[in-house]
RNA sequence: GCACCUGUAGCUCAGCUGGAUAGAGCGCUGCCCUCCGAAGGCAGAGGCCAGAGGUUCGAAUCCUCUCAGGUGCGCCA
């Protein structure tokens, strides 16, 4: 803890720990709390686990404001009022805290040194990139599975919304101490991957010049065409003519990876990597469905019986039948499941208990599965299934991303594969790039409907926010540019060794105190598994960066680039370039290049 | 019928797991470039946080119910 009278020739900002300014500040309030017990100032046995340091809503209010009067008044049975006056001289006799005063119900406003948020901006330049890193995973293990689009065609915009989400959350905690694993299941073992065999055999014979007609139930889209020529080219007319059980298998491994192969080029285009891609196939013949199910059952959840038909909604051709059914309703579902179809052979669901099984089984400490929301349907099972197989152990969070509706020339533009209006991953990114695709997509939180404008993403106006952030990056950039030709030394060595005491007015601490925030809204987003707040934040730092520097125009005291004052320019610019590295990072993590100029 | 998601300014959406007078962009009104990039900024108008109860020092946030929209609901994955 600190104790300001033992320390010699050193500034407050110097002893703000490297990572995040509101623990600190809540860490100097326990131990306050705790010398207080000590004293007998307050009872033995309070919780301080409530107590919390945030920044205020109001400005006016102070630089943080801290619960801690009013979350320990009942337990203590004091006066909300009496516990703040007892605190607040403590946390004064800190010297990084200019002001502390009680308010409003019991609220106690802290006002922070100048030197602390000049500390801050000396501490990102410091760290560059880390800054903001967190600690927070502790090196745990998290598979984040996403897109797990059947291999039977192109992405479209709804699997880009997923895979620009998942991408992005496993950014997002691997900044914040995670170890993860990104990962695509690969749906090749069902029975739309034989539909997809056919279709491409179909064209492979149209590659022929045999006449072809689609039937209901197979693919008819043009991305098949090259697929039965490359078929072509490989096995000759081998099976021309031929019955299904002669080429079926064949033609199905061929497609299949033909169709994984324009997945991943699909994926690579929005910069989207992944660390595994996992085959449903490959779960099949390797007891791994029946050391998952065996599993389960030593547990005494598998038995044979009868469902209850759906209330309200009962299919036409309903009859009760008995069932290998999964006992999830023990789990928090709301029926018990069924694993194996009436002929034997095993549902959908039953590869998806293996291969959350195994999973588990690779020794994750978490797992994360992002959905479309047409698969809302499955989370209560399959959270279900992993809290059995794990026995509680393991969490799931299933993240759900609602529906994209695009619209062009202010109409809705609806997909549909027998019009032939079928929106790709592709045709997006080629219509407005990849980045601000994927920034667009994060501007809304995942289980927000979104309606995507292609127009206004091409407009590239204030309607775009993904602009709004480069422009804050680029004119940071721009100002490095120019003080270079001015002679004043700008480069990171310089900057950070930098005296910042010429960074002192209000618009400039401010900007600095949302620098500040940045540690703390990693480990919010990253804890909440909602990357959207960093999109959020970029855009608040970028206004913050924006309104500042027109205030130049008003206030030349503000301008970046002091003409004949080098070291007060250079402790402005220190600023300016601690908020293009948060930017930087932010958008790193988004998966957005931050622009060095915009043209 | 049941489950899950959503409902916040005219429009599109945030709201930091319960904090103070609920925010931003677009649109509307009025301003700011002889001056670091105006693709920007400042100011103003605009709200019964779908509705009704409840929990407590305190609720847009948590609980219950109602209303409205979306997504699903055994032998498709």
């Amino acid at each position: 803890m600190t104790r300001p009278g033992c320390v010699v020739n050193r500034s407050p900002r110097q002893r703000t720990s490297d990572m995040n300014l509101f623990a600190d500040i809540r860490a100097l309030v326990i131990d306050n709390l705790n010398a207080m017990t000590a004293e007998g100032l307050l009872p033995e046995g309070l919780s301080f686990d409530n107590v919390a340091v945030e920044p205020p809503r109001d400005a006016a209010h102070g630089d943080m404001a801290t619960n801690a009067a009013m979350v320990l008044a009942k337990p203590a049975k004091m006066k909300p009022r009496d516990i703040a006056d007892a605190l607040a001289p403590r946390l004064m006799a800190d010297d990084r805290v200019a002001k502390a005063e009680v308010a409003g119900p019991g609220f106690l406003n802290l006002r922070l040194a100048n030197g602390v948020w000049q500390g801050v901006v000396e501490t990102v330049l410091n760290q560059g990139d880390a800054f903001g890193r967190s600690q927070m995973g502790q090196g745990q293990k998290v598979n984040v599975e996403f897109v797990s689009a059947n291999p039977t065609g192109p992405l479209h915009v709804g699997h880009t919304r997923g895979a620009v989400f998942g991408d992005s959350l496993a950014s997002l905690l691997a900044f914040a101490g995670y170890d993860v694993t990104r990962e695509y299941y690969i749906n090749d073992g069902g029975s739309q991957v034989d539909t997809l065999a056919r279709s491409v055999y179909l064209r492979y014979l149209e590659a022929h010049g045999q006449a072809v007609e689609f039937p209901d139930g197979t693919y008819p889209g043009d991305y098949l065409v090259p697929v039965g020529a490359a078929l072509k080219d490989k096995v000759g007319d081998a099976y021309v003519g031929q019955p299904e059980d002669v080429w079926l298998v064949d033609v199905r491994d061929f497609a299949t990876e033909r169709m994984m192969d324009l997945i991943r080029e699909d994926l690579a285009a929005l910069g989207v990597k992944m660390d595994v891609f996992f085959s449903e196939k490959s779960l099949y013949g390797t007891g791994l469905i029946e050391a998952a199910l065996d599993s389960l059952s030593s547990k005494g959840l598998i038995y044979e019986g009868v469902l209850e038909p759906p209330k309200g909604k009962k299919p036409e051709d309903w009859e009760p039948r008995i069932q290998t059914l999964f006992k999830s309703t023990d789990h928090g579902d709301d029926v018990d499941r069924p694993v194996k179809k009436s002929d034997g052979s095993w549902t959908y669901f039953a590869p998806d208990i293996a291969y959350h099984y195994d999973k588990v089984e690779r020794g994750f400490d978490a797992l994360i599965d992002v959905f479309g929301a047409d698969h809302g349907g499955y989370v209560k099972r399959m959270k279900a299934a992993v809290s059995a197989l794990s026995d509680g152990r393991v969490p799931l969070d299933i993240k759900l991303c609602q529906l994209v509706k695009l619209f062009k020339d202010g109409k809705e533009f609806k997909m549909s594969k027998r019009a032939g209006t079928f929106v790709t991953l592709r045709d997006v990114i080629d219509a407005v790039g990849p980045d601000v695709t994927r920034f667009m997509l994060l501007t809304r939180k995942n289980d927000q409907g979104f309606d995507f404008d292609l127009d206004k993403a091409l407009e590239q106006s204030k309607d775009n926010p993904v602009y709004y952030v480069q422009y804050a990056h680029a004119r940071v950039m721009s100002v490095l540019r120019r003080a270079t030709e001015a002679g004043i030394a700008v480069d990171d060595a310089t900057l950070n060794a930098a005296d910042l005491s010429g960074m002192g007015h209000e618009s400039e601490l401010a900007v600095a105190k949302k620098l500040a925030e940045w540690p703390r809204l990693v480990e919010t987003a990253a804890r909440t598994n909602e990357p959207h707040r960093v999109a959020f934040y970029l855009y608040e730092l970028a206004g913050d960066l924006h309104a500042l520097w027109n205030k130049g125009s008003d206030v030349p005291a503000l301008k970046f680039i002091q003409e004949g004052d080098p070291a007060t320019s250079q402790s402005k610019i220190a600023l300016a370039r601690a908020v293009s590295v948060v930017i930087s990072a932010g958008l790193g993590i988004l998966g957005v290049t931050p622009a060095q100029e915009m043209r």
